[in-house]
RNA sequence: GGGUCGGUGCCCGAGUGGUUAAUGGGGGCGGACUGUAAAUCCGCUGGCUCUGCCUACGUUGGUUCAAAUCCAACCCGGCCCA
């Protein structure tokens, strides 16, 4: 039975593991840091193990390519998995370019819409870009460069090709009394809104993705203990030794309530700007300043100053820093705290903002057309009602006339546009030659 | 497969033939306020280069001068039965 799924061999890695415990106990005072399943013991036997045959653990992250920005709360994971490849151990990112069509079952849509292969390749892309590829390992969240601490693999390499018979046996791993202890299956059963069965697939399928890669540990959030549990389960099942599960906490989101979720609106993304990183960071309710500061950044609690606002502007410049580098950094704290002053318009004092290019704007512009083709409002009706709300700025006027025109790129060339207190775009007339915002942008 | 109830805007939820982008709440976005946020108050909350024009109440047809509201078929879901 065993038999019917060779799994690809762990590649030895080359480099002696040199596990460093201070990092990976880190979180330990965490809540939820390790499942049920597995025991710290069984984590520290598992390194001394590996330690002992000069081999690095294999540590799986599962991502799926649904959307195309890495936020804060996917960081606090990377963040952990790149300690592990300091530590000398082999990361394993998992692309669920396969899994992904399934969704992950959170109760909020049941069904995810089949991406394109050509939509997981670009989402894929980004994700990388994001996470540092090209880039020194001193700047980038992962160690791209390091030989053999980085594997980036797609689960359809394996799950795509798995026949009906193969994926009978997966279902009969598991029963569906367990299935429904899973929380999110429990509510939705009992408050009797839909499950589909192919939603039973995913958890296995994630799951054979340990066995497929010979996973070691698995990190996850801790609403995945489930999932890292059902992977153990299936590499007992295929005579491998169960992977160790470490389940981190999942960051808050700015609404301070739910977690930090794109589809809630609630994120900072790794590639914004420095000052609506810092911006919106600055804001963020009282209640998770303590939890941004632990989770996402290494500075020394006890040397912060204790007054609030102190340590949120702390947080919020560090968090900033890390992405965008100390000057970008202090940038954008002195342009935000101009912005609440009321003084200046943003880009006083130099902070980057992201650029927006005018060469796809047909002039003459009515004001609102100019805010919805810049992508900075949703529609243009939108826009129109943003403006007559007095929520939009250029240069720090304000504009009030949404039909007013701009003749041309020339008279906005330079110009900051800004929506509400968080959301500015430096215009520029030229076109811009890649797509998105610059990491490192060129200074206005 | 049978019975039954139901499918309304981002979500929940009114409306059950006729001023209408469609009451209300939530959420969201703006504005004021505050140390940012929260709380509170105010405004907005289908689309369109918009003084007007489109598209909307599961889908498709039908009855009407007129439908989200009536009829039919179909699709989807809950519950009960098989």
């Amino acid at each position: 039975m065993a038999d019917l799924f060779p799994a690809p061999r762990p590649q030895p890695g080359s480099s002696p593991p040199t596990p460093s415990q201070g990092e990976s106990s880190q979180g330990e005072s965490s809540q939820g840091e390790s499942s049920q399943a597995s025991s710290s013991e069984a984590l520290a036997s598992r390194l001394a193990e590996a330690e002992g045959q000069g081999r690095p653990l294999r540590v799986k992250l599962g991502i799926d390519p649904t959307g195309s920005d890495i936020h804060l709360g996917h960081s606090i994971l990377f963040r952990k998995l790149r300690a592990f490849q300091d530590a000398g151990h082999t990361a394993v990112l998992i692309i669920g370019d396969f899994t992904a069509r399934i969704g992950d079952p959170t109760g909020k849509s049941a069904t995810r819409v089949q991406l394109t292969a050509e939509a997981v390749a670009a989402n894929a892309r980004t994700y990388l870009a994001q996470l540092g590829q090209g880039q020194p390992k001193q700047l980038s969240l992962l160690d791209f460069e390091t030989p053999g601490r980085l594997e980036v693999r797609r689960n359809s390499e394996w799950l795509a090709g798995l026949d009906l018979p193969q994926t009978i046996e997966l279902l009969g791993i598991s029963t569906v009394g367990q299935m429904l202890a899973k929380e999110d299956f429990a509510n939705r059963y009992g408050s009797g809104t839909p499950i589909s069965l192919h939603e039973f697939l995913y958890p296995l399928l994630q799951g054979y993705d340990s066995v497929a890669i010979g996973a070691d540990l698995e990190l996850g959030g801790t609403d995945q203990k489930f999932n890292v549990a059902m992977g153990r389960d299936l590499q007992r099942h295929f005579g491998q030794r169960p992977q160790f599960g470490m389940l981190l906490p999942i960051l808050p989101g700015l609404d301070g309530v739910q977690k930090m979720s794109k589809s809630l609106g609630n994120t900072v993304g790794l590639s914004e700007d420095p000052l609506s990183m810092y911006s919106k960071l600055e804001k963020v309710p009282d209640g998770v300043v303590e939890d941004y500061l632990t989770l996402l950044t290494d500075l020394d609690l006890a040397a912060l100053a204790q007054n609030p606002r102190e340590r949120q502007r702390a947080m919020a410049l560090e968090i900033t820093r890390q992405r965008h580098g100390a000057g970008a950094a202090r940038a954008a704290q002195a342009d935000a705290a101009a912005l609440v002053g009321g003084a200046q318009g943003a880009g006083a004092a130099g902070a980057e903002v992201t650029v927006a290019s005018l060469a796809d704007v047909n002039f003459p512009a009515k004001a609102f057309y100019l805010l919805s083709a810049l992508g900075i409002c949703a529609s243009s009706s939108e826009a129109r009602r943003q403006i007559q709300g007095g929520g939009v700025k250029l240069d720090g006027d304000k504009l009030v006339d949404p039909n007013q025109v701009f003749a041309g790129a020339g008279e906005l060339d330079g110009k900051v546009l800004q929506l509400g207190k968080k959301t500015f775009r430096r215009l520029v007339a030229a076109a811009l030659a890649g797509q998105g915002a610059p990491l490192q942008g060129p200074q206005p």
